[in-house]
DNA sequence: ATATTTTTATGCGAAATCGCAAATAAATAT
DNA sequence: ATATTTATTTGCGATTTCGCATAAAAATAT
């Protein structure tokens, strides 16, 4: 029954009519009412609102007013706020974490420790500028940080995902150092630290406005004091 | 009239019995029924709260509860829910601007880049972890941050306050680089925005619950690469 | 067809939240 | 003393907010 339910959520909304269930992939639709929104559709609207006003001023009836989905709906699919809160962030960090994959690899030719570091900002940059017309700036920093204290799961979640990016500096630059693109000297501990601080930073001012180009020029600069 | 009130704000409390009222300092006493609280005692718990729950979570009631100021006191004293946060805001900033007064000049004898970076982090990090129970972490990155986008004023503050920082440690490297304390070829304003990445990453890692020292640990690996 | 299961729609209720207004209290000015 | 000024107290009212409970709807299973 769990397993179904698994099944169920992780899975594309089937046309429904004439459809053979086989051709629609994977799902195998259980007994009742089907649902009549897509979570991971909803997930994302609710993150944009919860990005844009936090975590303690979007309300419930903002969240059902901008999904279409009434309250008893989305609390029977997520859970309490909390839960569908945390829900839409670990949906950010998992697109984040995403394209880590892609960005933080050597692919062969012309492929330098700088150019490396400055795509992973090219792509934190885009994140915090190019979701909406107001200054959002990091999720995590800008909204879940400020509930951590007094909320224990979103402080898990913070912890986990700070220690998720320390680790994931920390292979980068171990590998990087490893294959000759590093001064033997250069701690990957220190490094990442200074990853985290930039990024940090940018993620910061991108909320209060700074513009893409002003970020772009930080970067810029501090990445070529650290890696060139 | 609005000089009386400046005055008045300004203002220690008067005993108020049989005392002279110039040997009580600069404040002549207006009119009316006297203030029963100290502004700035109230808006030392005030930031203190603010601080702890952020602002959307922190409701005027729990002020008033926490203060012993009645809604309406408070509201006449320092208008509404917004300005009041901005004014216990405005109180960390000055505390911690004071404390940079002292922190960021060089006093003679034995005194490196090194030792005053350090000193400077060192009040960060007792502010940080210092303050209470739970873990607060930088008040204007947790909280004032999460609510700019949605308050303009809030948005004004914290853009003023990060220019602030910014032309402050600015100011402090071109100093030290004028006296010879550091390399010819380093940047002022490179090395102002490693200041402020690595004071926001032990900021937010202090609200993640990070301990002092782990925190210190994290500026002593980063500042010895920096700056030694 | 009928029963079962799951989702949706509607609405209630209790608590919280904030601004405001009226009455009371405590000081100074004349 | 009386008037004036400013703070405090008390309490109302409108709105928001969230969880829950009940009824209706839409699918599948037998």
């Amino acid at each position: 029954m769990d397993d179904l339910k698994i099944l169920e959520e992780g899975g594309l909304v089937c046309g429904g009519e004439g459809l053979d269930v086989q051709a629609c992939g994977m799902v195998k639709r259980g007994r009742g009412r089907p649902r009549a929104f897509d979570p991971d559709t909803v997930l994302e609207k609710v993150l944009e609102l919860f990005w844009e006003r936090g975590f303690a001023a979007t309300s419930l009836d903002d969240i059902a007013a901008a999904t279409g989905v009434s309250r008893p709906s989305l609390a029977s699919a997520f859970g309490d706020k909390e839960q569908l809160y945390i829900k839409s962030i670990e949906l950010y960090r998992q697109r984040i974490n995403e394209q880590l994959d892609t960005v933080l690899t050597c692919k062969g030719d012309g492929c330098t420790l700088l150019t490396i570091v400055r795509s992973y900002f090219d792509v934190m940059i885009d994140t915090y500028t190019g979701h909406s017309e107001s200054c959002l700036g990091c999720a995590f920093m800008s909204t879940a940080v400020n509930e951590a204290p007094r909320h224990e799961s979103i402080m898990d979640m913070v912890q986990n995902a700070i220690a998720g990016f320390d680790q994931r500096f920390e292979e980068f630059f171990a590998g990087a150092k490893r294959y000759g693109h590093l001064r033997p000297e250069a701690d990957p501990k220190v490094l990442s630290q200074m990853m985290v601080g930039l990024t940090a930073n940018i993620g910061m001012r991108a909320r209060a406005g700074a513009s893409r180009e002003e970020l772009r020029q930080i970067i810029a600069d501090t990445t070529a004091y650290l890696f060139a």
